[in-house]
DNA sequence: ACTGTCTAAGAGGCTAGTCCAGTGAGCCAG
DNA sequence: CTGGCTCACTGGACTAGCCTCTTAGACAGT
């Protein structure tokens, strides 16, 4: 989960310190072979060790929290949870970060289940979203852009008419990680007018309400958009 | 992400200031119809709006950073994601969880797909893992247990061996829901057996390394496991 | 008119100190 | 042995203050 500008020009990152004590907290359970259960040490404690406020390492808590790595119990302490695994999966994560073909491979796998689901479940509204998506593009792609927008309101609208809020949560959560890929792939000669097509056929089988054809073409939609990206 | 005990007594659960605020700051974001890129009211403001300290409001703001629904600028602001969908569905999640037919519907998506790699790409040791897991749960079967612990090993086992850190970042966010169910299902008699068998299918096939014998065998455990839930 | 520099207001970042509120171990009286 | 008390320890929250960063506007210099 990284927080950039999207297009163009990044916003110079400026450090949080909270977001390196996450990172050293983080290390030291691994270091420390922490077990699901353990306690980590007090917060008086910990904060004087890493050298910070009790309130920067309470915000470091909280992230931890909501990372799902701890367990802060009014006085007892802050409790590893049951599954250390996703601090090593973050941690992971992180370090090789642009994990293109294990990205896409979890777009796939999310998304040809997504477009299947729209195929079966779609309302009207939710065609009609669809369709003007494809619109946005098109007039986009005319106009000489990109069409990054309507792209991304294409696949946002294909995840709205799947009508799965779990699935939609976890589309959502690598979400960033396609943007990135999205607009490098948009950016080679021909492409955008490529990907439209693409984006009528998968539009067309769920349309006509069919779930194979519009998985089939939604994964044909992936693995043409996401093909450059593996020359690197 | 609820955090409470998972068998038995639960723990009161202790209110914490900084997430109730982060309910409240959702509710206002959609109340005060904020869109993507807008800024919310400065610390010291909504600090005293809400009725508690900069250093409380820090924290809630650092969950609501961490869940993806806000970019805290230094010098400028909170700034709304672009992607504020994840806000409503964060509180859709909250408010109606124990949609159970979604999870398993997610949960089948993730778990076949992982499956299948692992039946691609697994080690001898990631088969020994599994191998392992089976034994565990055999023998707590045995002991008269529910084998709970040998399930969820068998698939962390499963998750480790298909080598995909993003899909097994994706199940490690929806790992708490499916534990709820986990334990309900093989609460019901005969069911642990049952679950073990199915396990034993998807072992035979990721170690004959065939992917779509192991998809199979895992959708059909899912299902297996799943259905007695829809009763409720 | 344009352009670069400076400045001040206002934003968040972080700290230190203080007090409040649960938790749990140990003691002691019944 | 049990129940209740206490106390040390843990996190929860607040306050006050100072630092850094961002931005817009004033004010030059070109």
């Amino acid at each position: 989960m990284e927080k950039t500008a999207r297009a163009g020009l990044e916003r110079v990152t400026r450090p949080r310190l909270y977001e390196q004590l996450v990172e050293q907290i983080l290390a030291y359970i691994e270091s420390a072979q922490l077990r699901p259960g353990d306690l980590l040490p007090a917060e008086r404690d910990l904060a004087e060790r890493l050298g910070v406020s009790r309130a920067t390492l309470a915000q470091a808590l909280v992230a931890l929290e909501v990372l799902g790595v701890i367990d802060v119990q009014h006085g007892t302490g802050a409790v590893l949870a049951r599954r250390p695994s996703v601090a090593s999966v973050i941690k992971g994560l992180r370090e090789h970060r642009s994990r293109l073909p294990e990205i896409v491979e979890a777009r796939s796998t999310l998304e040809g289940k997504l477009a299947a689901l729209a195929a079966e479940r779609r309302t009207d509204d939710d065609l009609a979203a669809i369709d003007n998506a494809l619109e946005v593009m098109a007039r986009e792609i005319n106009d000489g852009d990109r069409g990054a927008q309507g792209d991304e309101l294409f696949h946002q609208a294909i995840t709205a008419a799947a009508h799965s809020s779990v699935l939609a949560q976890l589309m959502a959560f690598i979400a960033e990680m396609i943007l990135e890929t999205r607009m490098e792939s948009l950016g080679q000669p021909g492409r955008p007018e490529q990907s439209l097509a693409s984006h009528r056929k998968i539009a067309d089988a769920i349309r006509a309400r069919d779930p194979e054809a519009a998985a089939k073409a939604m994964l044909a939609h992936i693995e043409l958009v996401s093909d450059v990206e593996l020359l690197r």
